[in-house]
DNA sequence: CAGAGCCGCCTTTTT
DNA sequence: GGCGGCTCTG
């Protein structure tokens, strides 16, 4: 019988046998923080724990069922019946979601609320905005929508004032503070009147769901354990949570490393782990600092990182593994840099190591662009991760508000969306058939459709007919299925998509997987939430496995290679203004962020770890013009950062040798000489 | 002259 | 794909 608490080391076991008060766990990179509550939620169960009293939040829905699955195998191999599935797993706006959609009644919310994602909410907020401008264009410049969405949200998830959070990240719009503040509140109010929850919504409620008198106790009372990962990046509403949660119950086990810290710009900051044991009194601490994933040449890079940091980090990383030192490799330009890190991939894998336990590393999505061109010339299969690229398509979020309208006709922004679709309707026809439909009314009674006809005598004859296609598809008698109703509404709007995109096509093909993924789904509403709560990363993600080879090689931003590890890691783009993002430049704290996600694509190498710099820069990525710049290598590439590296060069800007040329002249005259035959 | 539609600009990270 | 700015249309 597998003894898996024997399998661990003296902190590990500490943390995972720990009884009493509340737990943290402070794991520095590499030093088995999965393996510690994974192990520990085994050993709950284990130990007499039902697993649905269990909640186990962690940052992505994705980690959830990996720690699960692990759990379930440590189980199995222990000869403990596997229990780790029933545990209610999730993250926090998912375990949100279920609560909401459980007790939407008494939290008075309406029965078929629909969750929209930042980019719904930026298009709220620019409906409110518009109102307040009264559709004029402002005087002076004045927030947009995504910063008045991102002014919002970070008043909302720190609890302070919008006028300090406007002075903090936008100075220049001080003047217009109380017009903003203004903005806000009207946008609290529209998304109540239309029965909307943005991201932050679902937190607050939740919140307001665990610290009301009656509801609370009995939330709270459903868990014997709380268990959290990467603590390092909860914000100030996701700490309340769990203080209510565990109110008058101390078990509650926090992992996470603040050197790793990298989300500040959702509202999260690593005072929370550091105050822990402030905010959750009588706790316990377990440091983990042995690291069993890189050769110490890795770690030395990483470490010599984080002594740059004026704070400097608490833990230097060691590891008894040995590896070559990594390299730092200077291209002459972005292409040289693609063609490079295609030469060494293409190495490793001649060498044994397959794609799959190579990455590319990335601070930002379109820092693979030339990348991706030169891996599919060389037919080097590979998926890319970040990037929400999938509900970004139009003609996704055209199906998505049909599904929203489904449940919820009173979501003013789907209207808004679909009616523009029609010919001859822009925003201001919409405007009026959607105030026509009585939107957006304060009360959640009265049958919104039963005005379709007024809507309808607002609209542009050529519109009329599809119009009534589409709101016609929105009932849904009781025999039909989910799946059936999702494909019914497809069909309604495929000729007004058909008319309005050239590749239908490949569009063609996601909508596909739209409707499948309704298939066991309890309603319409819950697909468009669970796909806005976890976006699939890429289109084959929701169409199951990918229709690629076995073995392909990762791509990833930083930010979502966080808790993931390969042998090999190459991290790209290692240039001033790109890694450091000069968009963070502004401020020390963006600084130093910046830094820890350095420190986190470093940190995810095994055996082997390259950089890359390239010294000259195309302009304009896509566009076909020779506009360059030079760019200085990372400021996080210092002296002492060197010192551990070993620099070599890629693509010289030097003419090629002249044997080429000869060659090359050669042919010329070989050619010439067929034509003369 | 309001409003629809087209052209040319740009794009940090994500629940 | 979104956005500002421009032009054309009803």
């Amino acid at each position: 019988m597998f003894d898996y608490v024997g399998a661990l080391n003296d902190e590990q076991r500490a943390a995972v046998t720990h009884q009493g008060g509340s737990l943290r766990v402070l794991a520095g990179a590499g030093t088995g923080k999965t393996t510690t509550l994974t192990t520990r939620v085994a050993w709950l169960l284990a130990s007499g724990t039902p697993p649905e009293r269990v909640l186990l939040l962690t940052f992505t829905r994705r980690a959830a069922r990996a720690m699960l699955t692990r759990t379930d195998a440590l189980l199995r191999r222990s000869g403990t019946e596997a229990a780790g599935q029933r545990v209610v797993g999730g993250t926090f706006h998912a375990v949100a979601h279920r609560t909401l959609r459980r007790h939407a009644d008494p939290l008075g919310l309406p029965d078929g609320f629909s969750v929209i994602d930042t980019s719904d909410a930026a298009d709220v907020l620019d409906l409110v905005r518009d109102d307040h401008l009264g559709g004029k264009a402002p005087s002076r410049r004045f927030p947009r929508k995504t910063t008045l969405h991102d002014l919002y949200s970070r008043a909302v998830n720190t609890g302070r004032p919008i006028s300090a959070v406007i002075g903090d990240t936008a100075p220049w719009a001080t003047q217009d503070a109380e017009a903003v503040a203004a903005i806000c509140k009207a946008y609290v109010a529209r998304k109540r009147a239309l029965g909307l929850l943005d991201f932050d919504d679902l937190l607050l409620y939740w919140r307001a769901a665990v610290r009301d008198d009656r509801l609370g106790p009995r939330l709270a009372a459903t868990f014997d354990h709380v268990l959290v990962d990467e603590y390092q990046d909860v914000n100030a509403v996701q700490v309340d949570v769990l203080r209510a949660l565990r109110r008058s119950d101390p078990r509650l086990t926090v992992v996470g490393d603040d050197a790793q810290a990298i989300y500040s710009f959702r509202a999260a900051t690593p005072r929370h782990i550091l105050d822990f044991p402030q905010v959750f009194p009588g706790s316990t601490t377990v440091l983990l600092e042995h690291n069993y994933r890189s050769g110490q040449q890795i770690l030395d890079v990483a470490n010599a990182v984080a002594d740059d940091a004026p704070d400097g980090f608490r833990a230097r990383l060691h590891s008894p593994r040995r590896c070559p030192r990594p390299q730092l490799v200077r291209c002459a330009d972005t292409d040289a840099e693609a063609t490079a890190v295609c030469e060494r991939i293409l190495d490793c894998h001649e060498q044994g190591i397959p794609l799959k336990e190579q990455a590319v590393l990335i601070r930002a999505g379109s820092h693979s662009d030339l990348l991706e061109l030169e891996l599919s010339r060389r037919h080097i299969p590979y998926v890319k991760y970040g990037g929400l690229k999938f509900l970004e398509g139009a003609h996704v979020k055209d199906l998505l508000a049909t599904f929203r309208l489904a449940d919820n006709p009173r979501d003013e922004l789907s209207w808004f969306r679909l009616l523009q679709l029609l010919p001859g309707v822009g925003p201001a026809t919409a405007r009026k058939a959607i105030t026509a439909l009585g939107l957006p009314g304060g009360d959640h009674d009265g049958d919104v459709l039963a005005a379709w006809p007024d809507a309808v005598a607002v609209l542009p004859p050529p519109a009329r007919m599809a119009a009534d296609v589409v709101a016609t598809a929105l009932h849904r008698s009781p025999e039909e299925s989910v799946a059936v109703h999702a494909e019914r509404l497809r069909s309604a709007l495929m000729p007004i998509l058909s008319d309005r995109y050239d590749d239908v096509d490949a569009r063609t093909a996601d909508l596909d997987a739209l409707v499948a993924a309704t298939a066991d789904a309890a309603r319409l509403s819950d697909v468009a939430a669970d796909l806005a709560l976890e976006p699939p990363r890429s289109t084959s993600d929701l169409a199951g496995p990918p229709v690629i080879d076995e073995d392909w090689l990762v791509l990833s931003t930083v930010h979502s290679a966080k808790g993931l590890e390969w042998d090999v890691v190459h991290v790209l783009h290692a240039a001033d203004g790109d890694f450091p993002s000069d968009m963070s430049l502004s401020t020390q704290e963006g600084l130093e962020e910046e830094r820890r996600l350095f420190y986190v694509a470093l940190t995810r190498a095994r055996k082997q770890l390259t950089i890359y710099v390239p010294l000259r820069y195309h302009h304009r990525p896509r566009g076909r013009d020779d506009l360059h710049s030079y760019a200085q290598p990372s400021r996080f590439l210092s002296p002492s950062v060197r010192r551990h590296l070993d620099t070599v060069y890629a693509g010289h800007l030097e003419i090629a040798p002249a044997t080429h040329c000869e060659t090359a002249t050669a042919s010329v005259s070989a050619d010439l000489d067929a034509l003369w035959a």
